[in-house]
DNA sequence: CACCGATGGCAAT
DNA sequence: TTGCCCTCGGTGT
């Protein structure tokens, strides 16, 4: 689940449950007891998301911010009810129910100059409206590193993770391994807007869907099917599958330790 | 009940 | 490049 359009929905979910009232931080877990404590009774100002980064302002002028990442296990559990299972490191509540926080990569608080130095690090967001393409442009333009290994480079573009850096590759008929120096100006903007377009949709519903109508198993007279991770894609986690456009197999390795998932007859090197 | 893998990212090597 | 962080659900015994 944790790609940015995640992070963006939880942003939204924590305004809508708990912006602008007091809450209560606990850690049930224990492992995040003194920051819980410093949160505790405070009213929750903002609630922002930057590439996979929560960040949520508390008290009177959002001094301290609570900053979240979920890594590749974290997940947040909302309801009326604490979460069912679970070893929870943070639980926030007010009026509106629970926000559950487990197994998360980073459960800090931060302060203001803690919060831009992170925020310096990281590179364009396609969700967010102050992103700049040209910046990530100057990066990518200039390497030899792959355009998959830079998709993935929170520095350079921030909030993409690896199905969505199989599918926008994909999409736009882009070979993974081409370098960020020999990509050219007009394919890196072609997968930037794809990004803004897809990442937009993940917000809007929820899951990652990147399959084009005309090529949707109906529109294919195949059996309709759904991925194991609850969207519609075209080559992620689908090795040795025939690809959804023209048939043939498609290809995964492993690179810089994250599997990568392309169409070789799509994707020519 | 053990083992495995996962949509991340960091430090150490 | 490898290992580790940390959690849970799915799978195999």
């Amino acid at each position: 689940m944790p790609e940015g359009h995640t992070i963006h929905r939880l942003a939204a979910e924590h305004q809508r449950m708990f912006g602008g009232r007091r809450v209560r931080a606990t850690s049930p877990q224990g492992r995040f007891g003194e920051g819980a404590r410093l949160l505790d009774g405070l009213v929750l100002r903002e609630a922002d998301a930057h590439g996979k980064h929560l960040l949520l302002g508390f008290g009177e002028d959002g001094e301290r911010v609570l900053h979240v990442h979920l890594g590749i296990y974290g997940k947040y559990f909302f309801g009326e009810a604490p979460a069912p299972v679970g070893a929870v490191r943070l639980r926030l509540s007010g009026g509106a129910g629970y926000a559950d926080l487990r197994g998360p990569n980073a459960c800090e608080v931060l302060d203001r100059g803690e919060v831009k130095v992170l925020r310096d690090r990281l590179g364009a967001d396609p969700l967010r409206a102050d992103a700049d393409p040209e910046v990530a442009w100057r990066r990518i333009s200039r390497t030899r590193t792959s355009v998959a290994v830079l998709l993935m480079d929170q520095s350079v573009v921030a909030g993409p993770g690896n199905i969505y850096r199989a599918e926008v590759l994909f999409r736009q008929g882009v070979h993974p391994l081409v370098a960020g120096r020999a990509l050219g100006r007009e394919r890196w903007m072609g997968l930037w807007e794809d990004l803004r377009v897809l990442m937009a949709e993940g917000v809007r519903v929820g899951r990652i869907d990147t399959v084009r109508p005309e090529h949707t198993p109906e529109a294919m007279g195949r059996p309709p099917r759904v991925d194991e991770h609850g969207g519609e894609v075209y080559v992620y986690r689908r090795a040795g599958l025939p690809c959804l456009v023209c048939g043939t197999a498609v290809c995964a390795d492993v690179l810089a330790g994250r599997n990568l998932f392309w169409c070789p007859a799509c994707q020519p090197s």
